[in-house]
RNA sequence: GGGUUGGUGGUCUAGACUGGUUAUGACGUCGCCUUCACACGGCGAAGGUCCCAGGUUCAAAUCCUGGCCAACCCA
C-alpha cells in the first residue's frame, strides 16, 4: 500500500567476512538499513501453495491519531508469532489494514481541517476524509515498517476500499436473508453531538458534576384516597429539561411512606401534563426523594418502564439535541440552554424547592465524551439477543491466551441488552445497499453481483416494487456502523466473495480460515471480538480463529494508564529516537501475555546491553575461528569426535532450543527471552566461551571451532524473532551475504549426549576457582600451580585447567582427606512430612538437640523413637583442612588449590 | 453496587494450577577488579512481616474464607 521513505540503501550492509567486525555495535546505521531491505525485497511475503500455513488476523487500527506504545506493543507482538512461525516452516500471513471508515475517522477529518461535516455534500466531505486519512495512513505505515513488523505489505487493506464494501454489503444481505437482521423505529441510544445512532458497546460511563433539583409535583389524586391534605409531592432529578417528557412517576413497592400514592395522578409543573403515579422496584429508593419521573427518554431504565407499563411517548428532544414543540416556551433551545430556563421559571413559581452540588455517573459516547440520550428513531439491528448461549459456546471453541481472557468474553455477553444496532446517519461510512418504495416502503436489495452500490447514486435493481407496483425508490441514506464492516476481518483476509456461477459464497485463499491467531488488547473483546465471532460465525457456520491472544495495556512508570488528560503519554516516536528499535523489542518482550505492564527507561537500557553483548561475542566467535569455513556451522560433527566440553555445551543448546520452541509456540515471550538470556550470557558468554577462548589460544581444535560455530549459528536464529536487526547483520556478517537470516529454518535438536551432572560440577569448579582468585587478589588469569577436584567432573578436567590457567589438574571421585564433622540435619520434609505427621515437629526438636545418631545409613533420633530411611535426610557437614593449600567448596564438589 | 484480575527486597518480576522449611532473575545500591570480545564487563555483598486477619494441614508465598488496596469490565 505505501512505500518506505527510503527504499534503496541495501550496500549497506553487503559484506565481507574477511573484514573484522567494526569496534561497536552502531544500531542507528544497522537498523534503517534493514527496514528498507527487507520492504523493499518483499522478504515477509506470504507464498502462497505451501502445506502448512499460519495466518494472523491483524488488528486494523482506526485512523484517528498517530502510533500510539499500545500499537507499538501490539504489533511487537504479533511480530515475534509470525517471525517464529515463518522459520518454524509456516507459510505465514500477516495482513495490514486500516479502518478508515465511520465516526472516527470522520471527526479526525473535522479537526484536521477545521470543518463540519455538515457544510459539505456526503461526496465532498467523503473526499476529504480520504485526503487525510491518507495522510495519516503513510505516515502510519512508515511507523510501522520501522519497527520491523514483518508484515506483507502487499497484503493490505482499507475498510472503505470497494473490494471491503463489496463485502460488508455482501455480509448484510446475507444476514438479512438468514432472517437475522431487521429495521425496527424503536429507542435507540444516540449521540446528539455526532447525530447519530450509537451502539450499546460505544458508550462508556463518565462521572460529572451536575446539580440535583427538587421539584414539588402538584398530586391530584393518591390511590386510596387517605391522606387528603397533601398536595405535592417532591421529584429529585438531574434533568429538569425532561419535565415536557415525563409520562409517570414511579414508586418502590417497599416504599411505604409514599405507597398511599400508588395508583393516582400527578400533574408535572410548568407543562401541566398530568401523569399516573405507578409502582416498580427499579426506583432507587436511596437517591434523592426516592419518588422518580420517568420520561421518554432519559435513561435506559426509562425505556424499560416504557415498554413494561405500556406507557404514552412524549418527544421533546431530536436528533441534534434541540427541544421539540412539546416543550412549549423552550422549543428550538438546546437541552442545555432549555433546563436553565426552565429551572429559573420553576424557581419563580415556587416549584424549585432545593438544588444541591451532585456528582453521577453519565453515559457518554467514548468518541466525543457527549452525554447520549435516549431517542425513538428508526434503525437497522443484528439480532444477537436470542443466540448468546450459542455465541459463549463459540468463543468456548477458541483457545484462550490467557485462559482466564475468556471470563471477560463471558460477562460481556451475559450483560447484553441490546441487539446490535449497525446504522449510522453519518456521512463517510459504508452505505447500505437497500432502497425502500416510496408507497409501501417494502425494502429493495441491491444484488449480489452488483455490490458495492451506494443507493444515493445507484438505481435500485427493480423498475417497480415487486409488492406494490409502484415505481419511486427512496435510497437508505444511512451507512453501516464502523465495527459491521471490522468484524469482517477474517473474511477479507481469506478473500470471501460471492460466485454468481455457483451461486455459493467462495474464498480465494480458504487456506487461511479460520485464521490461526487472533491478537489484540482485553479492551476491545466487546468490541472487535465478539462482533468478528458473531459475523463470521453467521456467515461460514465456524469459529473464526483457533488461537486467541489477548494482551494487556502500556502503562506509564508509575504504572499509570497513558491518556491526554494525565499528560503522561509516552510517544513511540521519542523512544525510537533514542534507543534501537532491537531494545525496544526485547522490552516488548518482557511481558506476559495478558497483564499491563509498565514503560520502563532500564529495561530498554538493558535491551541494548544485551545488543552490544550479543555483537561483542559475535566478535569473539568470529576472531576464533578467522580461518574456518563457516559452512561448517549448519552441519553435524559426530558426537564422538567432539571433545566432552564442546559436546556438553552443545547438549546443553539442544535443550534450550527445545525449552524455547515451546515457549514460543505457546506464546511465552517473557519466558523464552529470560531462558535465552540466561543460557547465552551466563552459559555462552561467562562460562563456555572463555573456556573455548582458552583451549583455541592453546592450538587449533576442530571440535572446538565446529561448536563454537555451531552454537553461535543457532544463537542468531534463536535471538531473531525478538531481536531481528542485529541477528541479520550478524548472519550476513558471518554466514550467508544473501539470504536472510528470517527465512532460514528454526534450529532443531542435534541430539548430542552429555555428561550434564558432570558439567554442572565443572562449572561449580570454574566459579570456586573464579571466587578464589578474585577474593585472593589475583588476576583470573593468574596461573595456578596445582588443583586437586574431589568430585565428578568425567571429561572436563581439562577444560578446567584451560580456563582457569591450571598447571596440574588432579581428579579423585572419593572424599579428601579432610577432617569432617557433622554440624546439623537436612530433612526432606516431603517424605518425612507423610511418613511422621505430627511427629515432626518432635523430630525437629530432638535434631535441634543434637538427640540423634547416624546407624547403618539410617537416622536414629530420640533415643530410636524414630527411624529415618537414608533418602529422608542429608548430612550436613563442616569440613576443615588442615594439610597444604586452601579449601574451596562446592554444592557437589571439595576443591583444594596447592 | 456486581464481576474479573492482581498485591512477592527501593523498582519490575519468576514461583501459585500440582503445598515441602535456603523465594527466581533483572534494574538500582554498596565493595573489589582495567582482565588479552565486552567496564554497556567480571566477582562479591547488603536488601523480603511473599498486603492483612483467620482457617485447612505435620507443613501455606502457594489451598479456603473474610477484609484492605489497585486496575479493568459491567451497572
Amino acid at each position: 500500500m505505501s512505500e518506505t521513505q527510503n527504499p534503496s540503501s541495501e550496500e549497506q550492509s553487503t559484506n565481507d567476512t574477511e573484514q573484522d567486525l567494526s569496534g561497536e555495535y552502531d544500531p542507528r546505521a544497522v537498523e534503517p538499513g534493514w527496514q528498507d531491505r527487507w520492504v523493499s525485497e518483499g522478504t515477509y511475503a506470504y507464498q502462497g501453495g505451501a502445506d502448512t500455513q499460519y495466518s494472523i488476523d491483524t488488528p486494523p487500527p482506526t485512523v484517528s491519531g498517530d502510533l500510539h506504545m499500545g500499537h507499538l506493543y501490539g504489533l511487537t507482538l504479533q511480530d515475534f508469532v509470525a517471525r517464529f512461525r515463518r522459520m518454524d516452516g509456516d507459510d505465514v500471513y500477516f495482513p495490514f489494514g486500516y479502518d478508515d471508515n465511520g465516526i472516527a475517522s470522520e471527526r479526525l477529518t473535522e479537526r484536521e481541517l477545521g470543518i463540519n461535516h455538515s457544510d459539505y455534500t456526503r461526496r465532498e466531505f467523503q473526499e476529504k476524509c480520504r485526503v487525510v486519512c491518507r495522510e495519516y495512513e503513510d505516515s502510519f505505515t512508515s511507523d510501522v515498517q520501522s519497527l520491523a513488523i514483518s508484515i506483507d505489505w502487499n497484503a493490505t487493506y482499507k475498510t472503505i476500499e470497494p473490494r471491503v464494501q463489496r463485502i460488508s454489503q455482501l455480509s448484510f444481505l446475507d444476514l438479512y436473508e438468514q432472517g437475522r437482521e431487521y429495521r425496527r423505529r424503536a429507542p435507540t441510544i444516540w449521540c446528539p453531538d455526532c447525530e447519530t445512532a450509537i451502539s450499546q458497546v460505544e458508550q462508556e460511563d463518565e462521572q460529572k458534576d451536575t446539580t440535583f433539583n427538587d421539584i414539588a409535583f402538584e398530586l391530584l389524586e393518591t390511590g386510596n384516597e387517605s391522606d387528603p391534605d397533601q398536595e405535592t409531592f417532591t421529584i429529585s432529578t438531574t434533568r429538569p429539561e425532561l419535565l415536557p417528557a415525563c409520562v409517570s412517576v414511579f414508586v418502590h413497592p417497599d416504599d411505604d411512606e409514599n405507597q398511599h400514592l400508588v395508583g393516582g395522578t400527578a400533574r408535572v409543573p410548568i407543562f401541566g401534563q398530568e401523569v399516573p403515579i405507578l409502582e416498580d422496584e427499579r426506583v432507587d429508593m436511596e437517591t434523592g426523594s426516592g419518588l422518580v419521573m420517568c420520561c421518554t427518554f432519559g435513561d435506559q431504565t426509562d425505556i424499560e418502564w416504557y415498554q413494561a407499563h405500556d406507557l404514552a411517548l412524549r418527544i421533546a428532544i431530536d436528533e441534534s439535541g434541540t427541544m421539540t414543540d412539546l416543550a412549549g416556551a423552550y422549543e428550538g433551545l438546546s437541552t442545555h440552554d432549555a433546563r436553565e430556563r426552565i429551572l429559573a421559571d420553576l424557581d419563580e413559581s415556587g416549584a424549585l424547592l432545593e438544588s444541591r452540588e451532585h456528582t453521577h455517573a453519565v453515559q457518554v459516547h467514548e468518541r466525543c465524551h457527549h452525554e447520549v440520550e435516549y431517542l425513538v428513531t428508526e434503525q437497522w439491528y443484528v439480532e444477537i439477543l436470542d443466540k448468546k448461549e450459542e455465541y459463549l459456546e463459540a468463543g468456548r471453541q477458541m483457545n484462550w491466551h490467557p485462559e482466564k481472557m475468556f471470563t471477560r468474553y463471558k460477562n460481556w455477553i451475559d450483560g447484553l441488552e441490546w441487539d446490535w444496532c449497525i446504522s449510522r446517519q453519518r456521512d463517510s461510512g459504508i452505505p447500505f445497499p437497500v432502497w425502500y418504495c416510496s408507497d409501501c416502503d417494502n425494502t429493495i436489495l441491491a444484488d449480489r453481483e452488483s455490490l458495492p452500490v451506494d443507493p444515493i447514486e445507484d438505481e435500485p435493481p427493480v423498475d417497480i416494487c415487486p409488492e406494490c407496483g409502484h415505481d419511486e425508490f427512496a435510497p437508505e441514506e444511512d451507512v453501516f456502523d464502523t465495527w459491521a464492516t471490522s468484524s469482517l476481518t477474517p473474511l477479507v483476509n481469506a478473500g470471501w466473495d460471492w460466485n454468481d456461477e455457483t451461486r455459493e459464497f467462495e474464498m480465494s485463499r480458504s487456506e487461511l480460515y479460520p485464521m490461526n491467531l487472533r491478537p489484540q488488547g482485553h479492551d476491545i473483546i466487546s468490541f472487535w471480538l465478539f462482533h468478528t465471532l458473531v459475523k463470521c460465525y453467521e456467515h461460514t457456520g465456524e469459529v473464526p480463529f483457533e488461537d486467541v491472544i489477548i494482551h494487556g495495556m502500556v502503562l506509564d512508570e508509575n504504572r499509570e494508564a497513558m491518556s491526554k488528560s494525565k499528560g503522561n503519554v509516552i510517544p513511540p516516536s521519542d523512544v525510537m529516537a533514542e534507543y534501537p528499535i532491537d531494545a525496544t523489542r526485547y522490552w516488548t518482550a518482557s511481558a506476559s501475555i495478558g497483564d499491563d505492564f509498565p514503560f520502563r527507561e532500564n529495561a530498554l537500557e538493558a535491551g541494548e546491553r544485551l545488543l552490544q553483548k550479543l555483537w561483542n561475542a559475535s566478535r569473539l566467535v568470529d576472531q576464533l575461528t578467522a580461518g574456518v569455513d563457516r559452512s561448517i556451522a549448519q552441519e553435524q560433527m559426530p558426537g564422538e569426535e567432539l571433545a566432552d566440553i564442546d559436546r556438553w555445551f552443545l547438549a546443553q543448546l539442544d535443550a534450550t532450543v527445545e525449552s524455547l520452541t515451546d515457549r514460543f509456540r505457546s506464546y511465552e515471550f517473557a519466558k523464552a527471552r529470560d531462558e535465552l538470556r540466561t543460557f547465552f550470557w551466563s552459559s555462552f558468554c561467562d562460562d563456555y566461551l572463555e573456556i573455548a577462548k582458552q583451549r583455541l589460544a592453546d592450538g587449533s581444535s576442530a571440535s572446538t571451532e565446529f561448536a563454537l560455530l555451531r552454537a553461535h549459528h543457532t544463537f542468531l536464529k534463536l535471538w531473531a524473532p525478538l531481536l531481528p536487526h542485529i541477528t541479520e547483520e550478524l548472519y550476513h556478517h558471518l554466514y550467508d551475504a544473501e539470504e536472510s537470516l528470517h527465512l532460514t529454518e528454526w534450529p532443531e535438536p542435534a541430539g548430542y549426549d552429555a555428561d550434564l551432572a558432570a558439567g554442572e560440577t565443572a562449572m561449580e569448579v570454574i566459579g570456586a576457582l573464579r571466587r578464589y582468585k578474585t577474593e585472593s587478589g589475583l588476576a583470573l588469569n593468574e596461573p595456578l600451580d596445582e588443583v586437586h577436584v574431589y568430585g565428578h567432573i568425567g571429561g572436563f578436567a581439562d577444560a578446567i585447567a584451560d580456563v582457569m590457567h591450571v598447571g596440574h589438574i588432579e581428579t579423585f571421585e572419593d572424599e579428601p582427606d579432610i577432617t569432617t564433622e557433622i554440624s546439623g540435619v537436612d530433612l526432606e520434609y516431603s517424605l518425612v512430612g507423610p511418613a511422621f505427621g505430627s511427629d515432626v515437629g518432635a523430630i525437629d526438636s530432638a535434631i535441634d538437640e543434637g538427640a540423634f545418631d547416624v546407624v547403618d545409613d539410617r537416622l536414629v533420633v530420640a533415643d530410636g523413637e524414630f527411624e529415618l530411611d537414608d533418602e529422608m535426610f542429608e548430612l550436613e557437614k563442616s569440613r576443615t583442612y588442615s594439610g597444604e593449600g586452601e579449601l574451596l567448596e562446592t554444592d557437589s564438589a571439595v576443591v583444594i588449590v596447592k
